[in-house]
Order: structure tokens, then sequence, then C-alpha cells
DNA sequence: GTGAAAGCGCTAACAT
DNA sequence: ATGTTAGCGCTTTCAC
């Protein structure tokens, strides 16, 4: 058997809850007896117990997340891994798990959730992948689970949110595109009922509309490397076809890449492309993929720094801005050739 | 507060240890009894709390998964979302949950299991990407933490074992390659250290030597892409160089292809390429990649299914083999052009 | 400032 | 076969 509280209590001469005031650092011990204490601890390589600690103060020391998507998504996302890893890294320091859920489809998102807190696995969540009216705000507000949201959605949220502008990445793309001078800059969209899919398509037009030209080249598809095809099918079959397409993820823009490649097109000469994420694979294409690169690492360390905090009460509530993605130019753009207007 | 097995004892009229044993379908109750307990149960909506449960039974009622891995290979690696998702499948429907660790460096990996073991937060692991003297299966052994392994360690280890041979698909991509006229394969190793680096290399080894030709076009990489371009780099340089690489995973074959494409080689006409792991990016390459496909969801789902029969004492202890993996061809293999021995 | 003691909600050893 | 009861290791209230 391992050493308890009971076990120290008795080598210091004192109280069981004198211990556990000694060792959480809380008023109601006499600095002498706490060190006395300590020592004891030491002496006897005391480590209490987190399920004891669990179960009396009805905390689970870990925080969830729960993975909603498409598995031939989650396998190419970058952002997922290293933002777990970022998580990871905050909650290492804290004495905190993460509990790992997979929703592979709506019904089992809220599932995942319901479970989460019936079995008091987690003191909180991280949602990610916000929806334009997500549902999961007041689900999560029913089940009193505190969270910190990635983007904010349009439902009026209570938790606190990282937020950044998506468009400061597509601005810097298509402001890219439009010094090499190109003037029919087309979007493959990401799933607009996502907060990312959408900011990014609105960062597109605002950026065309600032300089003054049309936004009127857009395709919309779901992030999926078979919808960035179709997409890229139906721009390059129009008569007032683009001489560049910015994508909302690589994966799609690699698949509208291929698409192009092999329908007769060069990139970038008669196309440029543009994708969003930085996936490792990107610099590896032919050409290597201009795209747009973020922080999941410091996102993920972020979110759960400001959900441990908000658990503690140490924070005050106000959403979280991290710096602007940054434009990665690889061989994938160029100057447009010449205009078929 | 919520419904205790207290309130589900005074509404039947027994003690809380009958309702303990009724709900738990063990002996210690008769069939009466057990069914005004059950009643009483639901009536009262009850659901016994895990904390509870987990405290005074000693378990977590979850397992862990501690991945040691670059970020950069986790982020393209399409195995593991997958396999998770396998892992999760079945755990859900057995009330357990899962705690997911990523370490960055070895000592990191070795204090992750040290941490969920001394935190009472797993009741077993998941061990991937085994080494060949694997540190890990003593360790396990110290905590007394129960695991399964994905394929074993030269290291004699007393877990399960869920295994493939990986020699078929590299088998398969080998044959497939002779079969175009292909004499000169070579093959960028992942790296050795790890159990699947080593046995698709000698199963390439082993399939050359089968057809009676020679396995000396061989370049030691680490996965990862850049490993893949200094191989690839070092093999096309050679006098003898090859018509045809055999890649251990995807990520190093696209920057192989790639470095090809941008040295002057066509693919698959002055060199075939093929894969392992059917990365969704790897069907929009162009050419597509011919690659090597497992089922990571299937293995998961496996894994997490005897990990659990282990714990509940009903499994045997027998390795389970999986069905190998299938080869799919495609654009960048094709047939030998012309040879220059 | 200090310490005793009462839970937290279960499981399991123990009487009956 | 059934029910009683003593923990599990901690936190926290409440006397002292």
């Amino acid at each position: 058997m391992a050493v308890t509280i009971s076990d120290v209590a008795r080598a210091a001469g004192v109280s069981k809850g004198a211990v556990s005031y000694a060792l959480n650092g809380r008023p109601g011990v006499s600095d002498v007896t706490r060190q006395r204490i300590v020592e004891a601890a030491k002496q006897l390589g005391w480590k209490p117990s987190l399920r004891a600690k669990g179960f009396s103060s009805s905390k689970a020391y870990a925080l969830g997340l729960v993975v909603a998507r498409d598995l031939k998504l989650l396998g190419t996302d970058p952002f997922f891994p290293a933002f777990i890893a970022g998580i990871e890294s905050t909650l290492s320091e804290h004495e905190y798990a993460l509990v790992l859920t997979i929703a592979t489809d709506p019904d089992a998102e809220e599932r995942s959730y319901r479970k989460l807190v019936e079995g008091g696995r987690v003191d909180g969540v991280i949602l990610t992948d916000m929806r334009n009216d997500d549902s999961r705000i007041a689900l999560l507000r029913e089940l009193k689970l505190p969270a910190v949201t990635l983007e904010r959605s349009d439902t009026p949220s209570p938790f606190t949110a990282l937020r950044t502008d998506d468009t400061d990445g597509i601005t810097a793309a298509v402001d890219h595109l439009i010094g090499l001078g190109h003037t029919r800059i087309a979007h493959v969209g990401g799933a607009q009922a996502y907060v990312h899919g959408r900011s990014r398509r609105l960062a597109w037009e605002r950026a065309l509309s600032a300089a003054g030209l049309p936004a009127d080249l857009f395709a919309d598809a779901d992030f999926t490397a078979s919808g960035g095809v179709t997409a890229t099918e139906a721009l390059l079959r129009r008569p007032d076809r683009p001489t560049a397409i910015v994508y909302a993820n690589d994966l799609m823009a690699t698949a509208g890449q291929s698409f192009a490649l092999t329908h007769g097109f060069t990139v970038p000469g008669d196309l440029s492309i543009t994708g969003f994420d930085n996936a490792e694979f990107a610099q590896y294409l032919n050409p290597p993929l201009t795209t747009i690169s973020s922080d999941p690492l410091r996102w993920g360390r972020l979110a759960a720094a400001v959900l441990l905090d908000q658990l503690a009460g140490t924070h005050d509530g106000q959403d979280i801005v991290l710096p602007p993605p940054r434009l990665l130019v690889r061989g994938s753009t160029g100057p447009v050739r010449f205009s078929t207007t």
C-alpha cells in the first residue's frame, strides 16, 4: 500500500486536516508546523492520490477535447496534432490530463459531451471548429461545463474565446496575388457552416473589394480533397476563369492543383494557387504550395492555459487575441501571364 | 445533489451493498430483490458515480495512449487519427475514456507513463511505434501497467501484441515493380530503430532476393520529408541509379517524387515510386502515388478491445494477427522505360 | 492557530 | 442468500 495522508499526519504528529492545509499552501497551520509536515511528507515520499482528491473535491483534474470531424479531414489536418501537443504542454505542468474523444457523427458529438460530464471525466472542455449557430454553446451551458472556444461563433457565448483574424492571412494572400498582376482571383471555400470557413471567404471578398476587384469567382466546397477538385473544375470551366485561386485549406489546394495540372494548366503559369494551414507535405508538391501558416502549438498552449485560469477563477473572461497567421510564398504563385478578358 | 446509491437502497428498502451487487449483476441478491432494486434505481434515475467507483475500486476506467513523435510526423501521419478513432469506438461502448499524452522528447515519454500511473489516470496503455530494443517494456513492467503493443519489439515482452506483416504490403509493391520490368528497385527506409522501419526494409530485401535481384540500393532515412529528399538525392546520384524506389511512407515518397520531378526525372517514366500509409493527399499528387494501405481504424478498435479483455481477465494472451495491408496502384508506378545497366 | 471528525459514493469483507 | 458495515484517501467544517 502506498503512503497516505494519515501516515504523514502520524509522522508529523498532526491531524490529517493539518497535512491537507499545509500541502495545499493554505492558512490554518503555523509555519513551523507546516515545515514539519512538509518535511515528513518528503521523508515518506508521499504523493497525494489524485483519485481521492478528485473524489472528495469533485474534480477530474482533466480537460476534454471532443473532435467532431470526418476521418479523412482529421488525417490530413496538420492543425490538430500540434494543437493537442500545445494543450498537453500546458496541462503537464499542472497535473492535468487530456481526455480525447472523437465523434464521427453529430449525435455522437453531443453524446460525447454528456458522457464526459456524467462520468465526471473533465472539469472543462476546449471547443474547436466553431460553427455559425453552434449548438454546443447551449449544450455546455446546460451541462454547466466550463469551456474555451477557438474563434467565436455568431451564437452569443458566455465562454472565453481565443481569436485571431484569419482575415490577415487571406488578405495577405489576395494582396500577394494582386501584386503579381492577377485580377481574376477565385476562392474555393471551406464549409461555410464553420466560422473559419466563412471568415476566410469574407476576408477574400473584402480584400478584393478593397482593391476594386469583383469577388464573383467563388466556389463552395467542404475542406475535402474531392470537394476541392469539384470546385476547381467548376471554376476552370468558366469562360471568365480565374488566373489565381485562393483555397481555404491545403488539402483542397493540393487536390485543385493536381486537377489543374492534369488538365493541361501550368502552375503558376496559367494558374496561381494558395492554400491554408502549412501542411508538411505542401512544400513538397510540384510546385510547392504557397500557403498560410498559423501557430497551432501556441493556440493549444493558450487554450489550455486560459481554461485552467478560468477554473481557478483567475481569468477575467476577456477574449484572447492571437497574432495573425503568416503568408508563406512558394512556387505555386507567380505573375499573371496574360489577360484573356 | 445527485441521487446516490443510498437513495436507491432506501427506496428499495435494502442496504447499499445489495444495490451494488444487484446493479453489477453479481450474486448476493435474490432475483426478486434485484428486480426491486433495478426498478428503484430506474425510477430515481440513478447514475453510479464513476469517481466514487474509481476511488473505491482503484480503477480509472480509462486507457492511455502516449504518442512520442516529432510534430512534423504527427501532422502528416494518417495513421494516428484513424487509429485513435478506432480506440474511441471501442471505449465508448464500455464506459471507458481515452487519456492522450504527447511526448516530444524521450524523457518526456517515460515521465508521461509514470505520471499516468502515479495519478491513477489509466488502467492500461496502448503502445504504438514499437522500437527494436524498446525501453518501454521494462518500464511498464516496473509500473505494473497492463499494455497492448502494436507489433512486437525484439525485446521479449509479456504484453499481448497486435501484429500483421508489413511484409505483405512491401512485397506486393516490389513484386508489382518487378512485374513492370524493373530490376533496380531501391528502398528509402524509415528509421530503422522502429520495428516497422526495419520490417519494411527486410521485406524489401526478401522480395528482391526471392526474385534473384540484388538488394543493394538502400538509403536510410527517418520517415520525414527532408530525410526522404536526402535519401532520394543520394540514390539518384548513383551511377547505377534505380528505376524504382519503394519508400517506407507516403511523406518521404512525396518529398522524393518532388525532388525527382524538379531534377528532370519523369515519374513514372524515369522513376517509379511507391509510398506506404495511403495518406489522403497522396492520391492528389502528380502523378498520384501508388501506396500501401492498412486499416488503422480496425487496429485501434482491436487494440482497445484486446486491452479491455485483458483487464477483465477474458483474454488468453495470444497475439492477434490482422490482415495484411493492400497495395493501391496509382500513377506513380509504370513500366520501366529502358535499362541503363 | 490547530486538530478532530464527518463525510464524499461507492466496493467488498463480513456477519447474520 | 441477504444485509450490515468498515473502509478507500482526501477535503472541509467545526470545535477547541
